[in-house]
DNA sequence: GTGGTTCTGTCATACAACTGTCATGAATCC
DNA sequence: GGATTCATGACAGTTGTATGACAGAACCAC
């Protein structure tokens, strides 16, 4: 099921877009304003978000940048305005395509499987991912193996949130820097010591290390 | 450095897409047809393509869809039918974006940045090459020899990688050590070196090479 | 706050693996 | 037959990885 974030104030459009996509067999959520959709999509997020340009309150473009900030979904801006300017700002904030209303439903949503397309594959969100009998839950923040919950730190648990969700890809150990540490530069030494401390509790035998593999050269993996 | 292939037989509108998009700062491979085209693509792959719709030979939704049979680059339409059909049928093709002529420079540009940022986190890299019963995989490290992973060492993944990249095209000496070692000079026997021990790996008789072969005064290839 | 516990990052060391160079011999070309 | 071009084995220096110890930081319960 394939859920959409409508975010247009006028009701008439909203209510139109709305039948519209249902009928093409998505689920829609609607929202007035920027607050409201991005309240929404916090809580409840949606594959795709569709935003007016001229919103009360927040606009769309902040919108979108606000979004962006912390979410890769598709976005779609849907306006009345057919200028560059507005165009070239919207995209650059960071929208996916721009489509001048009125627009035919056909090309919306042909517009909406393209991009979603595109965007699958990217679309490695922190979801559960199992390998094996080790079974990592970022959102629960937990990591069972063989049913067992595990005892990780903090540390621990990110670095190895990070490996499952590029499981079985080499990550290197700037990348892992990056983004478990958030580490620009950084002695690269300290993601062997994070792994040795996590092997210890995650393998069977530490000494031969059968799920964290060490990639000569190019970084660690988590074996599929 | 960004490369565009743009396909479009109005030589008028060619040129003035070629100029503008070089002003941007893209290299252009330009093609009239999209037979040249696709030939141009194969050869030397650039990393969005342009394509008007209405073609001489083959038209522009078969020409996209020709493209997607083998290549994920990001397609953009350019064609002068503002028509929802038109729009439709070529996004279902396989084009991530359908812009109407004539398209202000800023726009274009614009949907193309928007597109390559979304195209970009989802490739990611280098995707995995099959050759026979040999598997080279970038992003995970590794290579399989019919399902069995090879112990290679980086400078021979990079080597294979390189070579599989470009199977069946003869890679000098010279190119091997620029594209591996990121040598501008340096002793090619280097070269020579490396393919014997990946031969050793990789060949089931390394006396009579017939995946990793010579040709002899040019360089090696891998054979498809 | 205080005291105890856990976690984190740095360092030193030991070991294993890899790399580039060279010398020698085989294959190929003309 | 002589000259290139390529293959291969040995070797020493270099690099990459694992691990244990330790001190400061963060955290916790009281």
């Amino acid at each position: 099921m394939v859920a959409v974030l409508v975010i247009e104030d006028d009701d008439r459009i909203r209510l139109s877009l709305t039948l519209a996509l249902e009928d093409e067999g998505y689920t829609v959520h609607a929202a007035a304003t920027a607050e409201e959709g991005l309240l929404r999509q916090r809580r409840e997020p949606a594959d795709t978000v569709l935003v007016d340009l001229m919103l009360p309150g927040i606009d769309g473009f902040e919108c979108i940048r606000e979004l962006r900030r912390h979410d890769d979904v598709p976005i779609v801006v849907v306006s009345a305005r057919d200028d560059t300017h507005d165009i070239v700002a919207a995209l650059e904030a960071g929208a996916d395509d721009y489509v001048v209303k009125p627009v035919a439903t056909k090309e919306l949503t042909a517009r909406l499987r393209a991009l979603r397309r595109r965007a699958r594959a990217a679309t490695a969100g922190p979801r559960a991912t199992a390998v094996g009998d080790l079974e990592v839950r970022p959102q629960a923040g937990e990591v069972l193996l063989r049913g067992q919950p595990l005892a990780l730190t903090r540390t621990e648990f990110r670095l190895l949130c990070e490996l499952a969700e590029h499981a079985g890809q080499v990550l290197s150990r700037q990348q892992l820097l990056e983004r478990v540490w958030e580490y620009d530069f950084g002695d690269e030494r300290l993601v062997d010591v994070h792994i040795g401390r996590l092997r210890q509790k995650v393998e069977d035998d530490p000494g031969t290390p059968a799920r964290l593999v060490t990639v000569r050269g190019l970084g660690y993996k988590l074996q599929r």
